[in-house]
DNA sequence: AAAATGATTCTACAAATGTAGAATATACAC
DNA sequence: GTGTATATTCTACATTTGTAGAATCATTTT
C-alpha cells in the first residue's frame, strides 16, 4: 500500500463521488451526483476527470458515446495516506497531539467515547 | 476562536517556526531556522512572509534595516481549524472513521496505547 | 558625505488548480 | 446517408503557489 500524491479539493470530490459507486461509473452519475453538491459546467467535471486519468487515480472506458471511469486506487488507501501526511506534516507525527487538537476544534464528547471504545475494544 | 483559511506548505512552515520562538522574531532568525530544514533563497522566504502578512496571520514591525514578526494567530487556533476541515473533508465529521485510516497508514500500538490512555483519563 | 554592505521590496515567471466556452466527434433518427 | 442531438476533448484564462533575481533602501564604515 503505497502513498500517493493528495489530490486538490476539485478532484477529490470527483473521487469521493467515483468511489461510492459501484464501477464503473458513467459520466452523466458522477455529474448527477455532483449537481446535489454545487453547481459545474460539465466541461468542469470533465476536466477534472480527465486530470485524474493523468494522475492515475482512474482508467477510463469508451463505450460509445459515454465514458466510464473506474478507481485505480482505493478510498481506503488514499485516506492512509492522507492521514498520515497530515498527521506528520501538522502534528510532527503525534497521534495524542492530533487528539487533543480535535477536542479544541469541537468534537463532541460522544465521538470520543465512540473513539474510546473502539480502542478498548481492540477494534483497530 | 473562529476558522481561519488553510496555508499553503511554504507558508505553513514558515508560520511552524515562528509559532516555535518566542517574538517578536526577526527575519534572519526564521532563516536560520528554515536552514536547518531546507534551502530557500532569503527573496523566497521574504515573499512567504509578506504573504502571510496580506493573510492576517503576522504582523511585521520594521526595526531599522531588520523586519521583525509577530503571529496574530495561535498554532493551536490553526490546528484546531484544520484538523476538523480534514476531518470533515476527509472523513465526512467521523472521528473513528479518522482514527480506522491511521491505523491502516501505519501508526504504532504505542501510540494509539497513549491516546487510550488519555481518553481513559478524560485528559482531553 | 560617499561607498560599501546588507536587508527588504518589486517584479517575474513557471506550475498547479478552478472554471468553462469552443471545437469536434459519436450515435441516433429519418 | 445526412442532419441533429449530445458527449467529449481542446483551448483558454484567472488565481494561487513556489521560487528567486533585480532594484531599492537603510546602516555602517572610511
Amino acid at each position: 500500500m503505497k502513498t500517493h500524491q493528495s489530490l486538490p479539493d476539485g478532484e477529490l470530490e470527483i473521487m469521493q463521488i467515483v468511489w461510492r459507486q459501484t464501477p464503473p461509473v458513467s459520466r452523466s452519475a458522477i455529474e448527477h451526483a455532483m449537481s446535489e453538491k454545487r453547481t459545474l459546467a460539465p466541461s468542469t467535471i470533465l476536466t477534472f476527470l480527465s486530470r485524474l486519468c493523468d494522475r492515475g487515480f482512474l482508467a477510463v472506458a469508451h463505450a460509445g458515446r459515454t465514458n466510464l471511469y473506474t478507481p485505480l486506487i482505493s478510498e481506503k488507501d488514499y485516506l492512509a495516506g492522507e492521514s498520515r501526511r497530515m498527521l506528520d506534516r501538522l502534528f510532527g507525527g503525534s497521534v495524542s497531539a492530533l487528539a487533543v487538537s480535535l477536542c479544541d476544534s469541537g468534537v463532541k464528547k460522544e465521538e470520543l467515547d465512540e473513539l474510546r471504545t473502539l480502542l478498548e475494544e481492540d477494534t483497530l
